[in-house]
Parts: structure tokens; C-alpha cells; sequence
DNA sequence: CAATCAATTACCCGTTTGGGTGATATTTTA
DNA sequence: TAAAATATCACCCAAACGGGTAATTGATTG
């Protein structure tokens, strides 16, 4: 059974090379380009693709506005960005929408090949630059996680309770404390963590921002 | 030059298995080989190493803590955790700590030499099954995204900038509007997100929680 | 074109929060 | 052991927040 591809690319010379190099191959077959996002958005759905190959920078559409409508409608099928465009919004926007994989444009042919079997067995293919990227979005987290190692282990509990969106009364009546207490708490983590509200000394606490 | 890599694993076979293949190639050389935390965590520093192999389930420590610590120190050093240990939370805590790749032990012997050859590069490997559960870790806060679907786009901009822990006042001076305006605004959000508190509407906002 | 929705402004009220100061007992550390 | 850090409680005050009601304008949609 062959996969069936769909690509999504509104340079035509480049959809024509992929759409070139996956017929050639015995187990795929390529059976459908689009040249933009409004005609994937309609057609897709009822094609039923195994996979598809998305672009990003489309004219009318953003190709992860279509992915994240479509992953909805077509659960079977898998998306994989394949675009030239990568900054790091883009790429965990693409990610966040459902897409399974994301490749760029740099990538040699045999690669994209490759990856298309990947996507097709469930697997989530990455090109280097991308998977490093996405470390790197997790790495950056440390710097927050180290700040935190100057709250004692009660401040951290509290700021814990507080993130999870708590009252002052609250988080005292937990820890079976008077509210005074936990207002010293806070204040000492606002301190520690040079912050002055709840959400900044959350946003910290959730090593996002 | 040669890439100088060190290997902490407490299964000695595996180690050894590590080391002489390792030993095999050209570039490589395998400088050291720790069989325990301990060791590793007080002499991997002088070794400066290019490439550090670690398994995260020592008996003595956490190769996660020890990542955590001795990246700090060796910056120009490079870890990659290869570990047949591989939990969700195990792995982002490691990729948290600093770790450049992340490898299983069911990965051939083949790989994790191209896994070092691309750490040392700069890249970020990863198994496909590590790839495919970072991926999945994007994708999980799709819920979360689609109830923000609800909201107008001025009120995700109120949102966002909430977020980010700014008072009303900042919002509304920002967006140059009243107060009250901004403080309907935040109502209606709260409202749509089912929400009482900023709190609350920030952790579905940053689709944690 | 009428109805609905979005965005904007305004006011009132009570609660929550953040900042400051100060005190005491326990624990940790040098 | 002495000093420092931690955890606890208390009080005051001003700013910020959350909820409610109400009215106007502009855009969208059926």
C-alpha cells in the first residue's frame, strides 16, 4: 500500500522536484499539490493523504493556520512542515498546531524521503537545525530553575501553591498557618526572585518568559 | 584533532561496548570511563572532555543533576544522555538541565557514534522516539490554545500582555485606552475562560496547567 | 435593515495584594 | 557556641483587583 502525499507549496518548481522525487520512490506516491492555502483548506480533507508536506510562507494562508484546522478534521493524517522559513515562533506555533515533523528547505531530497517514512510510522522527523532549536527552547528554562534554588524549600511550596492560582488564605489554611506568614513568605520570594507581583514571580516560577 | 568523549554508565559491559567502538573510529577517543556519579561529577571537569555519554539511572546520583551542575562549569562541553530510562519527565528534565541530545540504549552502536560526530557539531540528536515525545510535549497544549479561540483579539492582546505582568494601568496606558476599559476586558476574558483570577487565566494562557 | 456583538468609557464597592516595620522561636551554619 | 537564616505571627496602609451595572459607538451578520 502506497503512501499517498499531498504537498502544499506555492513554489512550483520546488513542489514539482518533491512531487518528482516521491513518485519515484515504489512505496509513495504523490497525489495531489496545492499551489495555495485556500485550495488545501477545501480539498484536502477529502483527499485523505497519509501525509502532507506544508509549507509555511503561503500567500493567502499561513500553512500552520491550515495545519491547526485540519489536524482537527483529518486525525489519520500527518502533517510536515517543509518550509524555508524558521524562526523559533514559527516553528513551535507548527508544532503547537499538530504538525508531526519539520523540515527545511535546505534539507537534501533523500532526507525529506526519509522523513516522510518517519512521519508515516508515527515518528516526529526533525531536521538538525530544528531539533536544536527546540533544545535550545528547553534549555533556556535553566536560568529560571537556577533562581529558584535561592528560595527555601517553604518559600518554594508557597510559590508552588500560588502558581496554581491560590489565595494568600488559601495557601495559609493549606499549610495551617496564619495568612501573615504566608504574606512574609511572598514577600521574602518577591525579593529572592526580584520580582514584584504574583504573575512575574510565576512566570519565573514556570521557567516560561 | 580528535573528539575526546567521556562516558558515565554504571552497567559496565554497556560502558564497555561505548568505549570500544568509540576507541574504533578515527576522530574519537574515549578519555575516560566512570562507572558511578560520584567520580564523574568530581573529575569530569579536569578531563575536559568534548562529548560526555551519560546514563541517567546511577545508583549514586542523577545523571540529570550531574548535567545540571557540570554544565555550568564546562560550557564548552557537550552532554549527551543515553540512558534506557526514558519518561517523559526524565526527559525534559534532562534537556532542562542542559543536555545537547538524547539518546536510548535500543539505539544502534552506529548512531551513537553520529550522535556524537553531531553533538560536537552543534546539533542536538535525539532517538526518534525522544523527537517524537518533544514533539508531542508541543502538541499537548493544543486544548489549551483552542479555547483561546474565543476570545477577540483585543482581549488576547490584553491577555498576552497580562501575562507578561503588566498592572491595568500599564495595559491600558500601553493600549491607550482607560482602565475600565481594560478592566471589562479582563472580565469578559476571565468570563470566556471560565476563570476568576489572573492566575488562573494566565496558566490557561500559557497552556500550561 | 434590524439585531447582535465588539469595543469603549464610567462609576461603585468590597476584597486582595504588596510594602513596610517589628518581634520571637527554631534551625542551620560557620 | 555564636551568628545567620528560617519560619512564624502581627499591624498598618495604599494600591490593585474582581464583580456588578449601565450607556454609547461601530462593525458584522442574518
Amino acid at each position: 500500500m502506497n503512501i499517498r502525499v499531498a504537498i502544499v507549496e506555492d513554489d512550483k518548481n520546488y513542489s514539482q522536484a518533491l512531487k518528482n522525487i516521491i513518485d519515484f520512490q515504489e512505496d509513495m506516491e504523490c497525489v495531489a499539490q496545492f499551489f495555495n492555502g485556500k485550495n488545501a483548506l477545501q480539498k484536502l480533507e477529502a483527499l485523505e493523504p497519509d501525509v502532507v508536506l506544508m509549507d509555511i510562507q503561503l500567500q493567502d494562508l499561513s500553512g500552520i493556520d491550515i495545519v491547526f484546522k485540519l489536524t482537527e478534521l483529518m486525525p489519520s493524517t500527518t502533517f510536515v512542515m517543509c518550509t524555508s522559513f524558521e524562526n523559533d515562533e514559527k516553528i513551535f506555533s507548527a508544532l503547537r498546531a499538530g504538525a508531526s515533523g519539520y523540515l527545511v528547505k535546505g534539507d537534501s531530497l533523500a532526507k525529506i524521503i526519509q522523513a516522510i517514512l518517519e512521519a508515516h510510522k508515527g515518528g516526529a522527523p526533525m531536521s538538525f537545525a530544528i531539533a536544536k532549536r527546540v533544545l535550545q527552547h528547553f534549555q533556556e528554562s535553566k536560568v529560571q530553575v537556577q533562581s529558584l534554588a535561592l528560595l527555601t524549600v517553604t518559600e518554594k511550596e508557597v510559590l508552588e501553591l500560588l502558581a496554581q492560582g491560590l489565595l494568600y488564605k488559601e495557601i495559609a489554611d493549606k499549610k495551617s498557618v496564619t495568612i501573615d506568614t504566608i504574606k512574609k513568605h511572598i514577600g521574602n520570594i518577591y525579593r529572592k526572585l526580584q520580582v514584584s507581583n504574583k504573575i512575574e514571580a510565576i512566570n519565573k516560577f514556570n521557567h516560561k518568559n
